[in-house]
DNA sequence: CGGAATTTGTTCGTATGTATT
DNA sequence: AAATACATACGAACAAATTCC
């Protein structure tokens, strides 16, 4: 239980810990720890945990969807309430909202993802290199394949990319930086629509890059992987720091 | 704007009437964004949302209790709603209670934070150095001295290390960063008491890092920045290698 | 200092939509 | 196709906290 208060006085300062609902939630958290439950598995229902945690009903959903908005729980509508993916989904959320709250912040927020970004794939290099060294990955080629003939066509390859970067780090032996790298990725592809950005000519670079950046891994070579991907991520940057300097 | 809200009504008794609190977030956060908002600005009573979204008094607060663990509203009892922090806090609120969940995990949970945080210390070392260099930093320097007093006292310089860490990224032109760094630097510091490490005999080396860490900004080298990063975090990585290879 | 007014917090009852069996 | 279990939503009433006079 004192685990449970140290993650509470993350959110609740002073005296809201006695509060019904905050409680509740923790209430609830503590169940899941205490029996020791894991993602997917179902969770008592709404009435059942009233009589248990002694709240009321209105209590019990308000915890219940503030865990349901960390990803801590899951509700499935009709059903029952199950224990959540524990994702970084809030964070996803919160950043892309933030982007969103006014034009001039928009940039700003997209510049601080983008450095973000740059300094996780970095940071992984020596261990992404050490994966990958003398492997072939014809998955990941493919993949570049069709970002190649999208990009030509004038068309999006967000989808391929997103692939890409999902698969390249799937070996890592990092969750959280797996995570964390998807999360951004999509605060990045939902703020950047918003700025009405004109299509960069050097877009194509951007994939030439990936293939750059898996030539760099299959020779086992951290450094011109580094390399890569800050030529993957050029495009995007100079884009960024020519729009903050027009506006 | 009525006739707007009435076809919407009636739409929504037709069919989409499930996604009420849904919707309703949306609506506040729109709200939010559409008045130019920003943190601490107060936001309508629970009462006149109602009246303004058309939905209950039900659905508001549990719209308002979503945003509010978003750190997206603020609720202040007895006195009203407020634009809120949108602050990093549920992102460290879900990785506490995801380094909870069993004992087995709590050390990949620091061992996944701690790479992430190292990558990100690394990240920002050319913008760091290049802010540093040839400044005499007399604040910094005094937290420094206060962690080796308290080391060698064999009392914790958690507080310290945090102020100077918070400190010295202060001057980054990157909120996100600083917020990121801050947040991990928080979960670090609340999973790390839940696994009874022994005090490592290298722990004074920690305290020592950070002066070198500020002889090489100061000095406006970031590659010597780079390597006693990673001698400051040498310790604890050691001692998190040598749990999960015993465990 | 005390009390009124305002606002959020909690609870109960009821009706309704939804998913599974 | 019906039955059951469950979540969703609404509204009213009262409690607790805060501010302001």
């Amino acid at each position: 239980m004192a685990e449970a208060d140290k993650g509470a006085a993350v959110l609740s300062q002073d005296s809201r810990r006695r509060q019904t609902s905050w409680s509740t939630a923790e209430a609830i958290k503590g169940y899941i720890r205490d029996h020791g439950l894991t993602s997917g598995e179902p969770l008592p229902t709404e009435t059942e945990l009233c009589e248990v945690l002694g709240v009321s009903r209105s209590s019990v959903r308000e915890a219940i969807r503030t865990l349901a908005s960390l990803d801590i729980v899951q509700v499935r509508h009709g059903y029952g309430t199950y224990v959540g993916g524990l994702s970084l989904a809030p964070l996803v959320s919160g950043l892309v909202f933030r982007g969103s709250l006014n034009q001039d912040g928009t940039f700003g927020t997209l510049r601080e993802v983008l450095q973000v970004r740059i300094a996780l794939d970095l940071g992984v290099a020596d261990e992404l290199a050490a994966h990958y060294r003398g492997t072939t990955n014809s998955a990941l080629r493919a993949l570049v394949t069709q970002m190649r003939a999208h990009s030509r066509a004038g068309e999006s390859f967000a989808a391929q990319d997103g692939e890409f970067h999902r698969q390249l780090l799937a070996p890592l032996d990092n969750t959280l930086v797996r995570q964390l790298v998807a999360a951004f990725w999509e605060v990045h592809t939902n703020v950047v629509p918003m700025l009405g950005i004109p299509r960069a000519a050097d877009i194509d670079s951007t994939v030439e890059a990936h293939d750059e950046m898996l030539d760099a891994l299959e020779a086992g070579d951290a450094e011109a992987y580094q390399q890569a991907v800050l030529r993957h991520y050029a495009p995007l940057r100079n884009a960024i720091d020519q729009a903050l300097a027009n506006g």
